[in-house]
DNA sequence: AGCCAGGGTCTGC
DNA sequence: GCAGACCATGGC
């Protein structure tokens, strides 16, 4: 990989030439609820109480305000460049449906994102939409993470969420997710759950363990493994993906898709929700008649 | 104004 | 083992 350091910025010149990385499609996708959108292809989030500025202009992809030591140790793993998202959307295009979703939106990497962040945030996601996720996870950092930058805060620790209850998580309007979070913290915090364990657990140990939080059922453990847990292979059906299957996919995903489940999900999940290919698919009911 | 949202738990058969 | 009520909240 082709790196160029200048001050405080650094660019890899090459890499979009040779592996695909859109920058919205990866960070707005439902994914990860950490990165704002500035002006212009630009994206600001934190990544381990760490700012992370990345842009693409003119087909180069920058890391501003970096520097080479963050980049090994922060960036690199969290937007997994290591990973050969070539080959991998060549293997899933063996079959023309896959083709076609990973076509729709090929710039969409899935990011190694941290396990009790994770957690959290698909907690928060239990039954709610993409958008109110956002905001409770925004005002769950302000209220109980550490400021990084002005008006910037990372993610409340184990430690901290750890001393919460009921009413300091309150402003949160979390609403019934509360409890988990709490139940979450407590067992992270004694050690009754360690998530660094998860990324070296075959699949189905991992997500079992995963469930003794309360409020982890399937969904939220695959989302857990998926994008925090280092398995490509966990398939997180959530409601889109279930209607998409049943569509798209009623004999499952074929075999040689298997051990990337995971990334496919990401490229149906997108392709269901926002291809005018599948409006057919987001029929709503018809409204009440007058 | 209802319906729905990147679901899970609890209860009752 | 499985269906169905229930959970808080706000976007659309």
């Amino acid at each position: 990989m082709e790196i160029v350091i200048s001050k405080n910025d650094i660019c890899l010149p090459t890499f979009l030439e040779e592996q695909p990385l859109n920058l919205k499609e990866t960070l707005d996708c439902g994914q990860c609820f950490r990165f704002s959108e500035m002006e212009g292809n630009h994206y600001q989030g934190v990544v381990q109480a760490t700012l992370i500025d990345v842009e693409i202009m003119e087909n180069k992809l920058y890391f501003h305000n970096t520097t080479m030591q963050e980049f090994e140790d922060i960036i690199r793993p969290y937007f997994d460049l290591d990973r050969d998202y070539q080959g991998i959307q060549k293997l899933l295009s063996r079959n023309p449906t896959l083709r076609k979703a990973i076509a729709y939106a090929p710039g969409i990497r899935v990011l190694c994102q941290e396990p009790w962040e994770t957690l959290c945030t698909f907690l928060f996601s239990q039954n709610n939409n993409i958008k109110r996720i956002t905001g409770i996870v925004d005002r769950f950092c302000q209220e109980f993470g550490e400021e990084i930058a002005e008006n910037l805060y990372a993610f409340p620790t184990v430690e901290k969420t750890s001393t919460l209850n009921r009413e300091k998580m309150s402003p949160v309007r979390a609403g019934f997710r509360e409890k988990y979070i709490l139940d979450a913290a407590e067992k992270v915090e004694s050690g009754q759950v360690n998530l660094s364990l998860l990324s070296q657990m075959p699949l189905e140990e991992a997500q079992e363990y995963l469930q003794q939080i309360s409020g982890v059922g399937p969904k939220v453990a695959d989302c857990v493994l998926l994008f925090g847990g280092g398995h490509p292979d966990a398939f997180p059906k959530d409601v889109w993906i279930n209607r998409a299957m049943a569509a798209l996919f009623p004999k499952g995903l074929p075999k040689y898709a298997l051990p990337y489940a995971g990334i496919a999900q990401q490229y149906i999940f997108h392709y269901i929700r926002t291809s005018p290919d599948c409006e057919y698919l987001r029929i709503k009911k018809e409204p009440t008649k007058k």
